[in-house]
DNA sequence: TTGAAAGCGCTAACAC
DNA sequence: GTGTTAGCGCTTTCAA
């Protein structure tokens, strides 16, 4: 790859001349800068970014790290960000922490030594010390799906979509609903402020745990477990079932057709992310959608500003869910 | 974050000795390594790749750039790159080129601009001059998902998937079957090929055309494509179905259903990709896998041998597909 | 065993 | 307008 130096010694002039040029700054005269042009084409000069990083103290460069890639909730949020990094001229690298706090805390350490303008992370386990420590070492953070005080983040309130679910199946005239997944997971602390709020409450009986956390193959245990819940009861007494997540909710309406029941007149189904599978299922999948684009988007947006010094303070952010009803779900006869 | 300098002004050293110490020279006194050690503990320093690249003309930074991250096909590779790039001790950046061939153009000036030692890509068509030109600029690149004479690539053959698909309904006693997708798809090709090897022959009224190409929105296209043609026929006379891939199988699937007939009793289906959908689908869906982690460590494999210059000349794998028989197909009685 | 110094490609302050 | 120069943090050669 050609220098500003051999371009400055092809056209004749100083190597500082040539940074002028290529750099747009004022005070060359015109013949020079076209004569420089000229061999900035010929030569298809690219200027050599990390030179320059090393000398601005500045790479244009963020880092994004996320505990699965090929998950498509975080992949949908990688698109987004590289999309909104490249418009603001920036590039990205990524890295896999796969769920690992060793692997994270080195891919951190990687990222720090390429000097990284800004960091984008969703982080196994936010109190962690080497999570804590990049607010004593000054690195501009973004955290994603969760937040810290500390640092600035971009979420959406699980909470709160579990809550709309809980609101959608009074409006149907529900009183009865299962949950499948984790005790603690904040949908379905919300799903049951929800309930209470209608003067309902949520029967333990109903609680349907599965114990892997999200991934794409937990689909079979859901249809196990909800299988045998089913089997396991004389009467089947619930007319609603809200699941962790959309894959959840597939093994589910499985589990329902296989022992006879229709969806919804039986029993009405709602997911929860709202990825594409939800309006291709039969019938399609009512479903709590997290805005990932706009998560994307905003991380990058507010982690730039910070970056470039427009913004001070820590912000977070807590985005809205909204709730996409379909025909999984109807109003109780 | 600390330098080099600051160390050897604390440890008394010259910044040569630090370096030397750092990695891991031979020919520092017992009595100075310590000491420096020391010093490299208390101010926790990292190395400053950007500095490290400049100086040695090699950035352990690999670039990957694909239409589309979000695409469940791409981000696994996307994923399984990532993963072996860190285990050799690169970096990865990525980059979305949106299907837009100035897009492309653009990352790819970027990535060289960033002196990457090495790249990945999918190419919108392989065909285009900026891709071309990589030879001639002595890029090192590895291309995914096709071949073009002067690189090296790692891909599917889909040509002997199509194949595999025909030979299979061939064994279940199949000789009338459509297939939706794309005229010149080389799944299509190979499929007929699979069929005349069997003294069968593709009857292009069989042939269900849909425009878009493969992404993730096409389930409800593919439904409707296929449900005029079985609409438009008097009587079904196929048996089976291939589509292009697993979501438009889904939507053949439910179009299917729709139509009152039967999976696979009435007609089998084959899907392609073997997406995690397939083994959720009821009945489960049959389909044919890409190996996409074979794809993603092997081109890093692959990049980093010819960036080492260990490998010299180009190499072309073409992985095999492997068909995945599931509920969907079955003997035809 | 150690330090001084050159240089990677670039930006910018300083001189003329 | 333009060139010279210092210096970003590092590796490596050369001398001592």
């Amino acid at each position: 790859m050609a220098t500003m130096e051999e371009i400055a010694e092809k056209a004749g002039v100083s190597q500082a001349t040539v940074s002028r040029v290529i750099n747009g700054h004022s005070g060359v005269s015109e013949r020079k800068r076209k004569l420089v042009m000229e061999w900035v084409r010929k030569l298809d000069y690219q200027p050599n970014r990390t030179a320059q990083s090393l000398k601005n103290k500045k790479s244009y460069l963020i880092g994004i790290i996320i505990p699965e890639i090929s998950n498509p909730y975080f992949s949908e949020i990688i698109e987004k960000v590289e999309i909104e990094a490249k418009n603001q001229g920036y590039n990205v690298i990524i890295a896999n922490s796969n769920g690992n706090k060793q692997t994270e805390k080195n891919v951190i350490s990687s990222m720090q030594s390429r000097q990284i303008d800004g960091l984008l992370i969703a982080p196994i386990d936010k109190d962690s010390s080497h999570i804590k420590n990049l607010i004593k070492k000054n690195v501009f953070v973004v955290m994603l799906t969760q937040h810290l005080n500390g640092f600035s983040s971009v979420s959406v309130s699980h909470f709160n979509g579990g809550f709309k679910v809980a609101e959608h199946f009074n409006d149907l005239g529900h009183q009865s609903i299962a949950f499948i997944g984790n005790e603690n997971d904040p949908k379905f602390k919300g799903f049951k402020k929800g309930l209470s709020k209608n003067g309902l409450k949520f029967d333990n009986n109903n609680l349907i745990e599965v114990k892997s956390w999200g991934g794409q193959m937990s689909s079979h245990e859901v249809y196990n477990s909800l299988n045998n819940f089913i089997k396991s009861k004389s009467r089947i007494d619930i007319t609603g079932i809200f699941a962790y997540n959309d894959l959840a909710a597939f093994g589910a309406m499985n589990a329902l057709v296989d022992n006879g029941l229709k969806i919804p007149n039986d029993i009405a189904v709602v997911g929860f992310d709202n990825t594409f599978i939800a309006q291709e299922l039969r019938p399609t999948l009512t479903s709590v959608a997290q805005p990932t684009g706009e998560i994307g988007r905003l991380s990058v947006e507010i982690l730039l500003k910070k970056i470039e010094g427009k913004l001070v303070e820590d912000k977070e952010v807590i985005l809205e869910s909204r709730l996409i009803v379909r025909e999984s779900t109807r109003k109780l006869e």
